[in-house]
Parts: structure tokens; C-alpha cells; sequence
DNA sequence: TTAGGTTTGGTAATCGATTGCATTTTTGCT
DNA sequence: AGCAAAAATGCAATCGATTACCAAACCTAA
């Protein structure tokens, strides 16, 4: 039960006020190095510990930062959280996570609290499509970072993938290997990160010379069962495709599952590209290419943008874009035909 | 650059004063119902938000509790984190992560801020072996809970799976199966986690009249290639075991693909077990059986305990114990001889 | 000796909210 | 109308630290 000690403590012990005391734990010059040290030595003989809180309170800085993001027990998020933590922390920051369940009700009820919680910053992987719920992080001077996940707003910072990047090469690569026709199982295209990743798919194609064929399109949420959904669509089509490139790496393992229970050889008969570099793809008996979005160093640079954007707080608002290039990673599920 | 607006500012507003507004905003029987509508229309109009900070200050509480874990990007951290998060938000409580990567030395280090940034409570899977650390959190009072990973100290409740009881089933399983030379790759001893999981394993051949055979039992850290490495050296062994229990899906994996290589058959020639349940295991083609830890509930169930802990806190200090019961998971890996 | 400069340390306000106690206002009753 | 009880509000301290401004004490040089 041992009762905090506190600078006045300490004043009161050596017959001093608590502005020396507090003087003197600062190094502040003004106080005699005779002092400094009585005030250091009975400072540790007491145990003393500064209350962080009340000098957040004095200073209207709390050492806290928010993330948001869709959910914490996937590796993608946890990696990117991982690399935002091991920034921040050196540096005396905390991380608050808060989960969304990509429900925008909830990530608008995490941002209300986090603000009063008075983090001195929010970074968030949005699972909105309108700016409108960020214009009050913005009014209250809070800096705000997006990753990943973002939204085009002036004088806002974002660190994400060349999604558009992801999606062509993913692409490109089953061109090269000879695929003609290739399908897109992609997620909710209202998402920017959706959205490039389709627009990619489809410039690849136009590049090659390929035609667009739209019922090789699928839109979807990313799970195992969508895959497997995807490919029974698919494979009834009339000419039907003969490789599938994906938004996720969940659809396309689903996919390549429901293709071996079909009959399928892969890649032989249909190769797949997932998206993520979820571990899994890479310990399968037989692998799965992917695209690898680089997690850690997202969260590391978001953090540093952050890092940044406090230290010029006083100056103009800067808006930095940080697009890290995402890498393509060969494996099995599209090596040869 | 909006100014944040506080009690006084609806106070001179009102020329009323702070303590008015203050009652009126908490319901506070002592105001009239007039007022309080004045107030409550004046802080609307204002955009009126409570600062936690200051609140914080003056009560004591922060309203934040630390959790410690090795690391954030695995599916069991995250899932426990996940279920942590879940159950403590509704309660208007924050989580702050912080890593340690097993090293002890920054575990220490975590600890020392979150203690600072005068968290409300600290919930950790501990890499320590001793107790110390945590005397000091003990003594300032602040409620600590183990969960997964924890140390006996009396007056701390913890959260753990019956890990004993999850060694023990993995194990015969295997014998049920008719597998008799049962080898065991398990993690660091001196942890508590892995030393019940070997004496599950130990006990369950005891149970069965098998002999322990020293050379079958290995410890190591978790990962694929130290599960291949186990492999290698237990394959060399006369007679050579023809089944692993490890307290690591990562080592399960390794040593598949590892006994694959050598043109074993799983698990006809050799049966495999894992721990903790990575999504992985059910995704491979041929699948890994492991044991389920629940590590939602785990978490849930730790911020429970804080919860509990935290109403009561005046009166006597209370140790609480859950285990959880670990499920074992049969997939193909262990399925038939 | 004395005006003026340096050190060193104290005083008191501040950050924003809560709350025990005192005071004022209102109400109710005779 | 008079007055005690009840209701509503104000005063000021408190949580723990920082810091602008002020005030001693000491020193220096003419």
C-alpha cells in the first residue's frame, strides 16, 4: 500500500520548496549542484516516480497514441502494430490498440474515446469511406495518420501499399507464365485498397493486350468458404479461366482447396496469386504466391510519419504520402504451367 | 486548432461556477433539474468533452491497464489480446501492448513505464522465472494478473490452461493410436508452461506402462528448424521413435516437412502432435493435430479477473486461479496407424 | 562603500475536474 | 409575516507537476 511519494515529499524532507525539487530532477540550471544532489539522493531513497499524469495534465500531452485497426489477431495487423510499437516506444509513447471489426459504428465510438483519452495521435486503418468521422480529429488538432487502409483527405499523412502496384504485378506474372485467363476475386471495391488492387489487375490485362471478360470478376469478403464459392462459379463458366488472382490470401487458399477437391491440378490447370504473405501461404506442402505488403516496415514508418508531424507541430500542417512498393512473391501455386 | 472547452468555459458562459457545472454533468442530486438543463445544453452547444486526463489526476485511476506479452504478432498473443480488449472496453477501460520478445530486461523496462503511466493494472505472460520484477508492482498496489505464462506468488491470480492436462492428452492420444516409442520436443523448462506440458507427457506413458526413454525427449525453442533438427537426431536413434509430442506447432511443422523430406509417412510411419492450435495447422493439406489453448477466453477471462479484482479492491487482497481445460484436436497428422 | 550583476531558490498560477463544507435561496408551515 | 428546514449553489482545497516572475544572497569592480 506504500503511498506514491511526490515532489512535495521530497521538498518537505529537506526543508525546500517542490519547485526546486522539480528543478532539480529536470537539470534545470538554476539549481546549485549541492542541492541537485540531495534532492537526487532522497529522490531514490524515497522511491520517488514522476506521475505521469499529472504532467500529462500540465503539459497537454499524454504519451499516448491510438491505433485503430480492423482487428489484432491476424498477422497482417499484428506485424503492422508490432512495427508501430517498436518505433514508438524509444521514445516514451505508449500504444492504445482499439479493434473495429470493420464495423464503422464501433471505429467511430473508438476514435470518441481515444480523443478523450487525449492520445496526442491517432493512427488508423479505416474501415470507412467518408471522410466526414475524421473532421472532428481534425478540428481538434490531433494528428492523424492513415495506413493501409485510407482516405484522400487534404493535409492528412498515409503510409499504405501500391496496391494498384500489387494488383499488376500479381497479374502480370500469370501473363508471363502463360495464363490467358485470368479471373479476379477481389473484396469490397468501395475500399480503396480493393479498388486498386482490382485496377491493377485489369491494366495488366489491357497491357497484354487481354480482353476484360466481366464474369470473370467476383467481389467478395476474404475467407476461406468465399474461395471455395468462387471457384464453383467460375469453373462453369464457358471458356472458363485458368488462373485467379486474389485480394486475399484466405480466398485463395479456400480456392485452391475446393480446385484439389474438384479434380484440379494446380497450377497446371489453374494457378492462384494471393495477397498478404499470411504465414500460412508460405508453409503449405505446396506454397502459395502472394504478395508481400511489407507489414512491419508499414508499422514503422507510420509510426515515424507520426513521429515527425509531432516534432513540427507548431509549423504548417504537412501532408506526407508514403507508398512502400509492394513484392511479389513466387511460389508453387503459380510457378510453372 | 479548436481551443478545447472545460467546466469553466460553460461557466463564465452561465455565470455559474465550475463545481455547478461539474454536479450538473455527473447528475448530482444537489442541482436543480433547471440548471442542469442550462448546463447540459450550454456543454452540447460547446462541444463539451471531459478531460480524462485531469480526471484521472484527481481520482487516482487512469483507466488504463498494461498487458505484457512476448509478442503481438502471433495468433495466440493476438487472440488473447483480442479477448482482453473485448471484455475491457465496455467498461470504459484502455489497453496499452507492450513486447518484450522474451527478453527479461525488457519485460523489466515495460513494467517500469506502464507503472508510471499509472495503469490501473497490469496483465502479463511473464519470461521471468523469479518473482522479483513483480514485488515492486505488488507494493504499489497495482492489481497484477498472469495469464498463459505465469510464476506462484501468493496474492497474484492467474490465468493459465491446465497445461499438464494438455500434455497429458496429446500424449495418449498417440498411445490410444497404438504408437509405443513416443518422442517429446517441448520449450524451455525452466518456464512453467513447458515443464507441465513435459510432465503431462511423462505422466501419460507412466499411466501406460511405457518406459521414458531420456533420448527421446528434447528441448528447444519454437520453430521449424529446430522441429527439423529434432527430427534429424531422433531418427537416428535405435529404435528410433515413431511419434512426437511437442509443446510448439511450429516444431510439429518443422518436423513434418522435415520427415516428408526423408520419405516418411505421416502418420503412418510417424504421428505428430503440436500446440496452441495455429491457424496453420488446419489449413495445411494434409492437417496438424495440436492442442486448443482458447485464447479468446483466456483473455476474456483474465480481464474478468482484473475487473473482480478492481471492485474489491479495498477489502482483502483475493488470489484467483482459473485454468482453462485444453481441447486436443485430432486432425490428420495423428489419425490413424 | 555601493550600484549592479549572478546565482540560487521561493511564490503562486496553471493544467481540468471533483467534493466537503459553508452559504444563500427557496419552500413550507404556522 | 416569521422562521426553521430543505434545496441549490458557491468557495476553496486537492490531485502532482511545471514555470514565469520575483527576491534574496553573494560577488565584483570602480
Amino acid at each position: 500500500m506504500a503511498k506514491k511519494t511526490t515532489i512535495y515529499d521530497i521538498a518537505k524532507e529537506l526543508n525546500i520548496t517542490a519547485a526546486t525539487v522539480s528543478r532539480a530532477l529536470n537539470n534545470n540550471p538554476k539549481i546549485s549542484e549541492a542541492t541537485r544532489a540531495l534532492v537526487l539522493e532522497a529522490a531514490s531513497k524515497m522511491n520517488y516516480e514522476q506521475n505521469k499524469l499529472a504532467l500529462a495534465l500540465k503539459r497537454g500531452r499524454s504519451h499516448n497514441v491510438g491505433v485503430v485497426v480492423p482487428r489484432v489477431d491476424s498477422n497482417f495487423f499484428g506485424s503492422v502494430i508490432r512495427g508501430i510499437e517498436e518505433e514508438l516506444n524509444p521514445h516514451g509513447y505508449h500504444v492504445i490498440i482499439c479493434q473495429t471489426h470493420e464495423s464503422t459504428e464501433r471505429e467511430s465510438a473508438n476514435i470518441e474515446t481515444l480523443l478523450n483519452a487525449q492520445v496526442d495521435g491517432i493512427l488508423i486503418s479505416t474501415s470507412y469511406t467518408e471522410t466526414k468521422p475524421f473532421k472532428k480529429v481534425i478540428d481538434k488538432n490531433v494528428p492523424l495518420i492513415f495506413f493501409d487502409r485510407k482516405l484522400q483527405m487534404d493535409g492528412v499523412s498515409s503510409v499504405t501499399i501500391n496496391d494498384f502496384e500489387g494488383g499488376y504485378k500479381a497479374t502480370k506474372h500469370l501473363i508471363d507464365m502463360g495464363y490467358k485467363r485470368i479471373a479476379h476475386v477481389g473484396g469490397d471495391r468501395s475500399l480503396l485498397i480493393y479498388k486498386d488492387r482490382f485496377s491493377g489487375y485489369k491494366q495488366a490485362l489491357l497491357d497484354a493486350g487481354l480482353e476484360i471478360n466481366e464474369s470473370y470478376i467476383i467481389e467478395t469478403k476474404s475467407s476461406l468458404q468465399n474461395g471455395a464459392m468462387a471457384i464453383q462459379s467460375l469453373i462453369n463458366l464457358d471458356p472458363k479461366p485458368n488462373a485467379l488472382v486474389s485480394s486475399s490470401d484466405f480466398v485463395a487458399l479456400g480456392a485452391i482447396q475446393e480446385l484439389k477437391r474438384l479434380g484440379y491440378n494446380v497450377p497446371q490447370d489453374f494457378a492462384v496469386v494471393g495477397f498478404s504473405n499470411e504465414p500460412f501461404t508460405k508453409f503449405m506442402e505446396s506454397t502459395i504466391s502472394t504478395v508481400n505488403q511489407f507489414p512491419l516496415e508499414m508499422g514503422r514508418m507510420t509510426a515515424k510519419v507520426f513521429l515527425e508531424q509531432i516534432k513540427n507541430a507548431s509549423k504548417v500542417k504537412i501532408e506526407k504520402k508514403v507508398v512502400l512498393d509492394p513484392e511479389l512473391i513466387v511460389r508453387d501455386s503459380s510457378k510453372s504451367k
